[in-house]
DNA sequence: ACTGTCTGCCCC
DNA sequence: ATTCTGC
DNA sequence: GCAGAATGGGCAGACAGT
């Protein structure tokens, strides 16, 4: 609903705005949810619903009709922000106003809005041409601007204000996460280096959760792979990072998980009780410690690295840090062998397998690309 | 205070 | 995260 | 081959209800 880095959430699904839909409209549960079985998507189901069954009459001070995408915004807006006792009422109420006022057409829309679901066939790269071609841009600059400013809404606010140069001018916000750079899947080692051309970094893939570190001036700001914030679940790594990272100004990025005091990781669930906590009490911090292992660079004080290759990217990054901070266990080789030993030492240390990462590779933001190939052991049964 | 339910562009 | 499907 | 949609298991937070 919000842009991914956006921290609100409306905790409004399905349930409340079904809920809410049988409310508005004069009829029993029964023939409502008939009338909704025949839509494709939630949505579709609300619209066929408005379209068939008499509105109940909604006392309410707007009496204009039409709807503005401005008044639907600051609806969905207020709805987010309502929190504390009796919110889940005063959501509820707020959704029924903004849907009592609806169209058929619009109810769909701000529904399918809500619950997550566009099938309208736009996706991303349409809106990319669709940029490209309003501002007269070619493809590729949008892309690339989409990218590193990892928001559409911030490339089409640059055309429309500054122009072509403004959306060539974006670059990396620091505190501003950009979607992480994903990896396809390899069999085996040997598929791994053909598929990268012979020579590859392989590093260990640890069973953890991502994160993307921002820091400027002292601060230190952790994001998770969804880009939601969780710099106050770990404050054991955002302490690591303050005392080891030697730059004012960096976006890092690694694994963090859990480490028993015998140096081996702990199960992923183990993780999952720290991650995503609000708040850590000491005894949580001690008896399940976090670690994180980090293996790229993005920016390193002025200078964005996104297209530098891998390799000078771990060059800087090894060169940035000191002090409790870690590098994932790497090593560069095109022997299969050699590759084949490093998995087996990455397993027999509870790991779940190895990345393998082409060396010359730029970093890709929400790229599931042939760059980066995750290799895990076979499954048996 | 305790338990139940819902929610999460949740984490994997 | 994995798996499936349609282009 | 790619991208998008659909799906699973498990967990903490936050509110509702008692």
């Amino acid at each position: 609903m919000f842009p991914a880095w956006d921290e609100r959430s409306l905790d409004v699904s399905w349930m409340t705005v079904w809920r809410v839909v049988e409310s508005l409209v004069e009829a029993d549960p029964a023939t409502v949810r008939k009338i909704a079985s025949e839509g494709v998507d939630l949505g579709d189901a609300v619209r066929r619903v408005f379209e068939t069954l008499k509105r109940r009459r909604q006392a309410t001070l707007f009496e204009e009709d039409g709807l503005t995408l401005e008044e639907v915004y600051s609806q969905l807006e207020a709805i987010a922000e309502a929190k504390g006792p009796g919110s889940r009422a005063k959501k509820e109420a707020l959704l029924r106003s903004l849907l009592s006022r609806a169209s058929p057409l619009e109810a769909w829309l701000i529904v399918n809005a809500i619950v997550g679901e566009t099938r309208l066939g736009l996706s991303e790269g349409l809106l990319v041409d669709a940029i490209a071609e309003a501002y007269g841009l070619p493809r590729s600059e949008v892309e690339r601007a989409v990218m590193v400013s990892g928001d559409p809404a911030a490339v089409i606010e640059a055309a429309a204000t500054g122009g072509p140069a403004a959306v060539r001018s974006l670059r990396p916000q620091i505190f501003r996460p950009l979607r992480p750079m994903l990896a396809q899947t390899a069999e085996d080692v040997r598929e791994a280096l053909s598929e990268l051309g012979g020579t590859a970094a392989f590093e260990y893939k640890l069973d953890g959760a991502r994160v993307q570190i921002h820091v400027k001036g002292g601060d230190v700001r952790v994001f998770s792979r969804r880009l939601t914030e969780v710099t106050h679940s770990i404050p054991d790594v955002v302490q690591a990072v303050k005392e080891g990272l030697e730059a004012d100004q960096a976006i890092l990025e690694g694994e963090v998980i859990a480490e028993g005091a015998d140096g081996r990781p702990m199960p992923f669930q183990v993780l999952m009780r720290r991650f995503r906590r609000v708040r850590v009490s000491p005894e949580l911090l001690e008896a399940i410690p976090l670690r994180v292992y980090l293996f790229d660079l993005l920016v390193l004080g002025d200078e964005v690295l996104l297209d530098k290759p891998y390799s000078e990217r771990r060059e800087l990054l090894k060169r940035s840090i000191g002090g409790p901070l870690r590098i994932v266990p790497t090593i560069v080789t095109g022997d299969p062998r050699e590759a084949e030993d490093f998995m087996e030492r990455a397993l027999a240390e509870g790991h779940e397998g190895l990345m393998a990462k082409n060396l010359r590779a730029p970093y890709t933001p929400g790229v599931r690309g042939k760059n980066w190939l995750k290799i895990k052991r076979a499954k048996t049964l």
